[in-house]
DNA sequence: TACGCTATCCTACGCCGTAAGGTTGTCAAT
DNA sequence: ATTGACAACCTTACGGCGTAGGATAGCGTA
């Protein structure tokens, strides 16, 4: 048999970390993470099971690695005078981007380790709210706030429309549950006959409910923040609202 | 050798699904949800692994099984005038339950089934919410809102506190990467200094931001919703905040 | 020629969930 | 008194998993 060990001859693209995570990503959003097995990467990438430790310390490192190329697609917020504006871009598209890969949510969640990705997007956002007038506290509270809306509905969300034949079984729970469980089923029901697009909106219905809120006490949060109080202070509230379009 | 099978010779507690659930709980509170394994426990128990297929069908079906117990914990929301305070009490229990059983929390998420008791628990939720004078499209928002922080608030908590060397890592970063991540920095010192006690007001804090949001759309929500407005309307406002203690 | 380095593979170990089927004591029906 | 159904538990075995330890092949350099 020709080669079966050392140098690439040329037959095959040549492994390598990026090629690694990413055909790892793909696999997970094709499969679900539970379906990732390093003998099954391997597989995929037309190779035995142990050559990728040569590119991945443990299965770990693997899961950090793409963890951290799904936490670079974060929105960073950008910077000007509307920070309702600015942070909600930046929590829609955390959302956006951890629907497309649902399996990031919960690996963010289980690793103890934080990506390096994951802290740059935390500094800038912190950055952003003290910027805007918050108090080291306040922005602590509204960081933690504002994460756990993204994770928590995100979460949700991704475990929801997982299951491609939730409608029906929901629609069968109305029809048959509706007498034991009548609010649990008017509920479904709005989940049957919303699209996907009614979705999004959830989650900015939370996000906004989170941000009108903070708006409100920011200004109980004067005091010690001295150097950065700019003009951003007055006649911004409802300027995120007023973009939800429609009813 | 006395006995190796059959019926139970009074030896030891006979296995039960209650004994068995029970045990699964302690060893996931004890060792993390990924120290539960099918042959663990049944070594727990004083049985061979295959035992405990006699009362549960699957793993999965174990799994359901604790996660329903842990749910079946939650405090429903009790009646009264005061909706934000009883949806408040409410939140904060299930917070408090599942911070007591952090793995739950993921479990919740990830299984596709719903268990009955947490079945029950929206049902009451989804209730009071339109007793309170919501409608059915705001009791649906207001649910997942509400929902969304508790997963996301105790999932974040639970993995911030569930290494107990994270303080002194924390330290360590303030001290090293200040320069780089001055925010970040700021962010970790507010977690070093406060104690468990600060963290429970974290998850409040959040709540009462979309409890006081909820109430102020609430209004927005009339149209439709006939038979439930109660004297539940007027002069609420603030009552669940002033409950908060000291500054 | 020899050596060291890079990239890949092979073998094996100890875990895991669980399918298939066996064994034993109890009890109701005959 | 015998039989047979049944409940409760055990044995064996299979295929999959992460990964430790070490081999191997081709290349550049000395």
């Amino acid at each position: 048999m020709p080669t079966r060990a050392g140098v690439n001859t040329g037959r095959r693209l040549p492994l390598s970390r990026e090629r690694v995570l990413r055909t790892a990503i793909r696999f997970a959003d094709e499969g679900g993470i539970e379906s990732l097995s390093m003998r099954k990467l391997a597989q995929a990438l037309g190779v035995e099971a142990m050559s990728l430790y040569y590119y991945v310390a443990k299965k770990d490192d693997l899961l950090d690695g793409i963890v951290d190329i799904v936490a670079g697609e974060f929105d960073l917020p950008s910077g000007g005078a509307d920070w309702q504006a600015a942070v909600r871009r930046s929590a829609v598209s955390a959302h956006d981007v951890l629907m497309r890969h649902p399996w990031a949510c919960s690996l963010m969640m289980s690793t103890t380790r934080v990506s390096p990705a994951r802290m740059r997007h935390m500094e800038s956002l912190l950055k952003r709210l003290r910027d805007a007038g918050f108090s080291a506290e306040m922005t602590h509270h509204a960081y933690h706030a504002l994460d756990s809306h993204i994770i928590g509905s995100t979460l949700w969300q991704a475990g929801y429309s997982a299951n491609r034949d939730l409608p029906d079984l929901a629609k069968t729970f109305v029809r048959e549950s509706a007498d034991e469980y009548p609010y649990l089923a008017e509920h479904a029901k709005q989940h049957i006959t919303k699209p996907t697009r009614k979705v999004v909106r959830e989650f900015e219905f939370g996000l906004d409910l989170i941000l009108d809120g903070l708006e409100k006490v920011r200004d109980a949060s004067a005091g010690r923040s001295v150097q950065t109080r700019r003009r951003t202070d007055r006649s911004i509230r409802g300027s995120s609202r007023a973009r939800r379009p429609g009813q």
